[in-house]
DNA sequence: TACAATTATGCAACATTGTTGCGTTAATAA
DNA sequence: TTATTAACGCAACAATGTTGCATAATTGTA
């Protein structure tokens, strides 16, 4: 089996996405890496991190994948949730948000892995703004 | 204003999403119009039908974005939601189910548009499958 | 029915996001 | 210190989505 290594590159990724208040996009991770590595390797890093429960990722209304560290969220197969996620039409970010539950009503014949609960809107941010 | 006109290629559009059992991606819909128009006039055209609601868009756990029908769902600004997307990890279907209902509980100070419930895992097709 | 106004389209080119292969570098265990 | 192999860099590619502009086609009106 495969052995982890805790490269400098790692750690610097991972330390961005725990550093953020908001879910961050590769592209907004890359900039911040500041050419510590190459972009393919902020990918395989991210991808690794999900791998190791570390981070996870969240798509947001645009189709653009996010990562979050969001340790409040397990990972186990669930149909109870306890966060959602807000994504701004606006400044494009995407927030966890705790405190919610919900209960699904899925037909049995479907086998569910992760429940995502996206809200779309306006931030309190953006709102300000306006 | 703009007057809205109604051409063949957005009928075919909309018939060939209608037509469907799941939601269907730009692709999948540019691969079922069989040339009758451009790679770029279907992404037009959907942007038209989502402006008219008519379809709306659903983002799968890829993050490519789905397109539907789906008239059971209200696009009003709403906190309550009756359906929710079933996201196949396997052969990347988006189905819609219904009668989901859910309450949520988001701070006052976001404005809220649109609540998306995208839940992962295996669909049934997939399930037999395997 | 023909015409004018303007919406819709095609084409080309580009932008962004994500992926793959392969030779090289470097982290970790012994 | 060295061997093993995980991690990396680079280049090239693939998929998805966007923009500008000239042209075609639809619709209301004369």
């Amino acid at each position: 089996m495969a052995i982890i290594r805790n490269t400098l590159a790692k750690k610097a990724v991972f330390e961005i996405i725990q550093g953020n208040k908001t879910a961050m996009s590769q592209t907004e991770i890359f900039a911040k890496v500041n050419n510590i590595c190459d972009r393919v390797t902020v990918y395989r890093i991210l991808e690794r991190l999900v791998k190791e429960v570390k981070i996870h990722k969240i798509v947001n209304i645009n189709g653009v994948i996010n990562y979050a560290p969001c340790d409040a969220c397990s990972h186990e197969q669930h149909v109870h949730h306890d966060h959602l996620h807000f994504s701004c039409t606006t400044c494009k970010k995407l927030t966890c948000i705790a405190d919610n539950h919900i209960e699904l009503n899925i037909p049995s014949n479907y086998q569910v892995a992760e429940v995502f609960l996206t809200v779309s809107g306006i931030c309190p941010d953006c709102i300000i703004m306006a």
